[in-house]
DNA sequence: TGTACATCAGTGAACGCGCGTTCACTGATGTAC
DNA sequence: TGTACATCAGTGAACGCGCGTTCACTGATGTAC
């Protein structure tokens, strides 16, 4: 029941591994070109000691993918409930500013999410695409929420969502290799995308088509 | 002037090596993992020819982003002009057509476009983000001949257009790991995204807000 | 509580392998007379 | 037009290097009596 000390000091130990391999790619550098003992030194350990904690590599990086999941999950969720009673003009800034603060601070998780999306491995695209339909599951709740909360006629909720996590994502995209007076200007410009988004919702709601 | 025959097999040699590469990645792989001695096999040459052709592998990776880039403009530029005639909810299914075929056609390419915006070289960032720009702006140029040629006020073209590319790489990202009826799904969940974004255009036009 | 044995995280040497790049070369193509 | 020389695309051997992984080991931690 109790944790042994062995038990806590390897914990520890994998979580010094992880650390490292993510100090590494906040860095710049991308899952596929970390080495076993590049990791394995930036953690303080010997080389062999990595397989102590992970079978190969494939599953060191499967374990970095799934943290940076679990890290955008909780980031986004933060909040979540707030979004209904602010309203959709602030529930779209809240939802930038929060993804923004996302990707500057996890810097080297987003561009994993982002590269491996479209990797090397099934079992990483795979992984990866469960969690953005997760993302898009909730935002497309939320969506609704705010809409019902307003009491105004259902909109296309699914397809803002796609639609939003689409241009979540540019915006990231885009964030990364810029001054940050850059990044207020690109996270002002996703603002007004998702209103614009947000506005054709309601007109498509009430029928209206192109 | 005229062209000796040592030049002319030195640009098919070129050729081959580009297009070996470019066989390699249609294959799912990744550039930062073809190697010099893979590239060479594939196109039949030793592998210390590479370099008469580039000066180093970095080069290669250049090119093949030049000639992507290439590709992408050319594919996306084709018929501009008709989509004044066409109107606007036309314009737009053809947008996304004319798109999901390249990327269908050009999976290589668009990958490589893809996870090289934030690869490992700055110089291959550059230009992809130089490139897709360019794309933008083409577009917001359509974007208002449509609108102009239909009477109607002016729309945040600019936004529009950046919400669209970034719409369209998040279809293409989709399309890649899928089943073909499942991409018609997609394209079509694309198209509506797209015209929603164009009705909210037109609110926004006439001063509404959210 | 003390002792004897089992477990297992961490180590250093070694494996075969492919990496990008350099070098001196060969021989077909090009050029000057 | 024929010849002698220059150019240079393509070659194979070799370089030092780090890769992922295996193995037998050490010694601290855990456990059973």
């Amino acid at each position: 029941m109790t944790e042994t000390l062995r038990q806590k000091q390897k914990k520890e130990t994998r979580e010094r591994i992880l650390g490292a391999a993510r100090q590494l790619m906040a860095g710049g550098r991308g899952l596929d070109s970390l080495g076993l003992r590049e990791v394995a030194r930036e953690a303080g350990l010997a080389a062999t000691s990595l397989y102590n904690h992970f079978p190969d590599m494939e599953a060191l990086g499967l374990a970095l993918i799934d943290e940076a999941c679990f890290r955008l999950r909780v980031a986004m969720s933060e909040g979540r409930r707030s979004m209904i009673e602010i309203g959709p003009r602030q529930a779209i800034q809240e939802l930038v500013g929060r993804f923004g603060r996302f990707i500057l601070s996890n810097e080297g998780e987003f561009r994993l999410l982002l590269q491996q999306r479209l990797g090397r491995s099934r079992r990483y695209r795979a992984r990866i695409h469960g969690e953005l339909q997760l993302l898009v599951d909730e935002l497309a709740e939320d969506i609704r929420s705010v809409v019902a909360a307003q009491g105004r006629p259902a909109v296309p909720a699914e397809r803002e969502a796609e639609a939003a996590v689409s241009l979540m994502f540019g915006l990231g995209v885009a964030m990364l290799d810029v001054s940050p007076a850059r990044r207020e200007e690109l996270a002002a410009n996703a603002v007004e995308q998702l209103a614009i988004l947000a506005l054709g919702g309601r007109r498509w709601a009430q029928g209206e088509r192109l």
